[in-house]
RNA sequence: GCGCCCGUAGCUCAAUUGGAUAGAGUACUUGACUACGAAUCAAGCGGUUAGAGGUUCGAGUCCUCUCGGGCGCGCCA
């Protein structure tokens, strides 16, 4: 099914199975494969360690006794190099092979079934309604945009779920200061600053004026048993947040198959109180009710204040059991900063003492911070970076570039718009999630190196071959390539399955990004040593290989959320 | 105090999850546009993998400790 890679890797293993006379099953040989560090070492090894314990022989020995009699017409040769087994494919065979797969499969190419047609439901961005969407939304929203794409590649159906911030005590807060210091006026003009103006000021105020909190609370517990003021109070926030973040995502070209945020479970709790009463699972606690997690070393999971308000553990676990019913879901996952870590713990744990097994297929995807001079930022203070700034900032530098470069482009703003949103997501997708990452605007605007629009430009490049060659790149039917810079690129383009296989396994957009990253060198490479256009017997297969890169790389960053223009 | 994450080139990050000689980008120094688009390519410089022990054929990766940074730890989310 096109995992071509794979199924080089296993003939090799076949092959040294039949040579060991069944001492290691064909599993184990395959799963002991891998790929040789360096080029010249060929393109699949074996290392002997592992067979010169169950041999008493020295490794080197076994390997090279091995590669003696490693012969197949697809292997140029097969040699023993120190206690590995290296193994050289036939380059004009392997890369025909791989070049058609792509040709044909196209944007198919890489994926696979094990999700076979399940839900995953994906709870990412969720930002909080009333505060502006900052550079840590970001985070939450392309990875796990990224990740539902990700999940689809592997045979999923993703379910994306925007778990809005619309509930809790901060709107108690909220209420409270736009009651004492806010202006209907100024609010309508404009909103999200006004109100996150008034946010921080209730924080500050709340410092020394001590019965400002005990105040948010009560607005908080009146929202809750649905109060006509805070009501109403509560949806024109509500509305107007929604109005600026859908900006932000059409521009980031994110959709949600569902905003039922923290408000919309407000109905239902008292349910999943019930059936925690049912078993048995809920103390009192120093007035408020809670699930005891000792057992699990962990602090309690609280459920019901003292004052009979819900928390947000409370409308996580209701939402659970409403996804779960809903959706039938194979895998849940939460896109969610590492700082509520514990939370998920608990909350996993919680769903299991219920009695639910399915817990166990529930998965939190933390994130590390974006920090500000090595601090986090905070809402309540007032540090934040805004996104919309940012991606301005970015849109305009690449529209810049644009004229300096290319100014007879015929559609300079959008193109601009691709290439200043694809730099902001890819400079966040690129690091493994878990790395805290300093704040840095510079980073984020660079256009050259291990970049989004590095990659964009490539495949920009490798499409303006394809125009300038006149050929339909459906027509072409190539012949085999043995060249060493073009070898480079296929070994790379067999490694994509692989790739989309590890990053949906460790929920790791990364890994896709430095795929992209690896095969745009490659290619990059390839056509500055090579003349693609030249008029010769090749020309057809070199074409054909940058038609199948154009492809993946075009495929990579779609899994990331990004587009690629085919000029820039 | 307890728990979780992290420490690799000046900076930002990799390293096939325990394998061969620790690699990219950036910055800096050079070279390549009369060429399929220089947002590119080629070359150089740059390392006691925070430190000390341990596990084994083999450790950046695993275990222990020390140092340093980040984040959590009941009525916020």
């Amino acid at each position: 099914m096109g995992e071509i890679g794979m199924n080089y890797s296993q003939l090799f293993a076949e092959e040294i199975h039949k040579k060991l006379g069944g001492l290691l099953a064909v599993e184990t040989v395959m799963e002991l494969v891998e790929k040789p560090k360096f080029g010249n070492q060929g393109d699949l090894a074996f290392p002997c360690f592992s067979l010169a314990k169950l041999k008493r022989q020295a490794p080197q020995k076994i390997a090279q006794e091995l590669a003696e009699h490693l012969v197949h017409p697809d292997f140029e040769k097969v040699v023993a190099e120190g206690p590995y087994v290296n193994c050289f494919l036939d380059k004009k065979t392997a890369s025909r092979q791989v070049m058609q797969t792509i040709l044909k499969e196209q944007a198919e190419y890489g994926k696979n079934d094990i999700g076979q047609g399940r839900n995953i439901t994906i709870d990412f961005s969720s930002p909080n309604i009333a505060k502006p969407f900052s550079m840590g939304h970001l985070r939450s929203t392309v990875i796990g945009n990224s990740m539902a794409k990700i999940v689809e590649k592997v045979g999923f159906k993703a379910v994306k779920i925007n778990h809005l911030g619309d509930w809790g005590t901060q709107f108690g807060k909220l209420i409270v200061a736009y009651k004492k210091w806010g202006e209907e006026s100024r609010v309508k003009e404009n909103p999200i600053p006004e109100l996150l103006a008034l946010y921080i000021k209730f924080h500050e105020e709340a410092e020394h004026e001590t019965t400002l909190a005990e105040e948010a609370r009560m607005w908080f517990k009146k929202l809750e048993d649905g109060d006509a003021e805070a009501e109403e109070l509560w949806t024109w926030f509500k509305d107007e947040s929604l109005k600026e973040f859908s900006k932000i995502y059409e521009l980031l070209g994110v959709e949600f198959d569902s905003y039922s945020g923290e408000a919309f479970y407000n109905g239902k709790m008292e349910a999943t109180i019930r059936l925690l009463k049912e078993k048995d699972l809920l103390v009192e606690s120093e007035g408020a009710e809670v699930v005891d997690l000792a057992e699990h070393n962990l602090p309690p999971f609280l459920i019901r204040k003292s004052d009979g308000a819900t928390l947000y553990g409370t409308r996580d676990l209701t939402a659970a059991l409403y996804r779960k019913e809903n959706y039938q879901f194979a895998e849940s996952l939460y896109v969610v900063g590492q700082e509520q870590t514990l939370h998920f713990r608990q909350l996993f744990l919680t769903l299991g003492k219920m009695g639910f097994d399915w817990a166990r297929h529930m998965k939190h995807i933390p994130f590390g911070f974006i920090l500000k001079e090595g601090k986090k930022m905070s809402t309540r203070k007032g540090k934040v970076v805004l996104l919309d700034q940012v991606l301005k900032e970015a849109i305009e530098l690449a529209e810049k570039n644009i004229n300096d470069k290319n100014p007879a482009l015929s559609n300079k703003e959008e193109t601009a718009k691709m290439v200043g949103v694809g730099a902001v997501i890819f400079h966040d997708l690129k690091t493994e999630r878990q790395n805290n990452v300093e704040f840095s605007l510079e980073d984020m605007l660079r256009f050259e190196g291990m970049t989004g629009p590095y990659v964009q430009y490539t495949h920009a490049r490798g499409c303006s071959i394809l125009r300038k060659s006149g050929v339909a790149p459906e027509t072409l039917t190539p012949e085999g390539l043995d060249d060493p810079h073009s070898w480079e690129v296929i070994k790379t383009l067999m490694a994509f399955p692989d790739a989309v296989l590890k990053s949906y396994q460790q929920s790791e957009p990364s890994v896709i990004a430095k795929f992209a990253v690896e095969l745009a060198q490659d290619f990059n490479k390839y056509y500055s040593h090579v003349k693609v256009l030249e008029e010769d017997s090749e020309r057809e297969a070199r074409l054909a290989l940058v038609s199948a890169v154009t492809v993946v790389l075009e495929e990579s960053l779609r899994l990331l959320g990004v587009q690629a223009p085919s000029a820039m």
